[in-house]
DNA sequence: GCCAACGTTGGC
DNA sequence: GCCAACGTTGGC
């Protein structure tokens, strides 16, 4: 059981996208470290969302790969498929994560972080999505 | 909207 | 294979 973050500009496609559509193939991503995440991606592996660019810009809910990594139409890049899993009751905000000195470390807190998908250990994942929840 | 940081491209 | 130029990302 693998945990990532992925980023999307809500502009682009949001949480509430995501809600509305219950799955969506997540495929266009043009950087081969982020593919190489893809690529070690497993059915059943859970992923926090999150909005950049616009305000707030926070990890605003739950999602998971509900499809194995797949080739897209140019096989030198690879798509998952993930599904709606909930929308946060209060989202996790970027400063809150900065301050937050048991999220020292996630990779996007790191200084011009501007990998689109990410791994995040167990401990970050469950404070993450526990803040979330609360209300 | 600015610009620093980063990834990619392409000439050599 | 180096590295300068260029394009893009994303926080501010």
């Amino acid at each position: 059981m693998q945990y990532w973050l992925i980023k999307s500009e809500p502009d682009c496609y949001s949480i509430d996208d995501l809600k509305r559509d219950k799955k969506t193939s997540w495929s266009g991503v043009r950087n081969y470290q982020a593919r190489n995440f893809i690529r070690t991606m497993k059915v059943g592996d859970l992923v926090l969302f999150y909005h950049s660019s616009t305000e707030p810009k926070a990890v605003v809910g739950l999602a998971q790969v509900v499809k194995a990594p797949y080739a897209e139409k140019d096989p030198d890049w690879s798509a998952v498929d993930v599904a709606f899993v909930e929308k946060f009751k209060s989202p996790v905000t970027l400063s809150q994560i900065k301050i937050n000195p048991k999220l020292e470390g996630m990779p996007l807190t790191e200084q011009g972080s501007r990998l689109s998908i990410q791994p995040v250990s167990k401990e970050h994942f469950e404070i993450v999505k526990k803040s979330g929840s609360i209300s």
